[in-house]
DNA sequence: AAAATACTTGACCATTTGGTCAAGTGTTTC
DNA sequence: GAAACACTTGACCAAATGGTCAAGTATTTT
């Protein structure tokens, strides 16, 4: 599996994706981060692997607590992949309006 | 399962990806979507049916062909969600380039 | 030293995913 | 009307996902 398989598998779980978006307040513990959703520690865990899997987010051990930080590189690397369909759907529109100016010569 | 999930959920492949940029160059059958890719026909439908599940494919039969094309909204909504981190990512640099400042400080 | 905290690991389970093959449907083409 | 074409569907399979629970380890706290 690639970086991109990675990123985009981590970020298809509303779960995961709430975790990402807590870490932009900053450094949190793995039960902190855990908290906030229904299920077990064990469960929450598995999310955090994947995100860590992904390279989205860090960690490190201080004494029994490990933080969470997040890494924003593979969401640039994301945005970068997508940005690529901008002049797509740019021309989309551009194929719409052209359309509509079109429809509308008949007319009046 | 929401719009994201499925959308981020249909990008974590490769295969789907390499059909997405293929579809740029415009509208093309199934067979045409498949032929690319290593696996039969069948094995290629079930990606297709993930994009069109995802909204990022709609397709229309004429005749006897099924003529693929993509819908940019999906996608444009991952870059809406992705956007939010923007302010991030900068103040990660900012965070980094104070922190190199700092560490340069003491040199000379 | 015992107890509580903060994870961590492993076994298990149901469901989904990503692929196969074989057979079926509807549309051209010959 | 028969054959070829372009899918479509369903049965099957192995592996991955998303969750559980129970037991284990390492680090404070009391």
């Amino acid at each position: 599996m690639n970086a991109l398989d990675l990123t985009f598998g981590a970020l298809a779980d509303q779960t995961r994706r709430a975790m990402v978006q807590h870490l932009l307040s900053g450094e949190m513990t793995i039960s902190a981060l855990a908290e906030p959703h229904a299920m077990t520690l064990s469960g929450a865990l598995k999310h955090i692997r994947v995100l860590k899997k992904a390279g989205l987010v860090r960690s490190e051990k201080r004494g029994r607590t490990v933080w969470c930080r997040l890494d924003p590189e593979p969401l640039r690397q994301v945005m970068d992949w997508v940005s690529h369909y901008d002049a797509f759907w740019n021309s989309q529109l551009d194929a719409l309006s052209a359309h509509l100016m079109n429809e509308s010569e008949g007319q009046s």
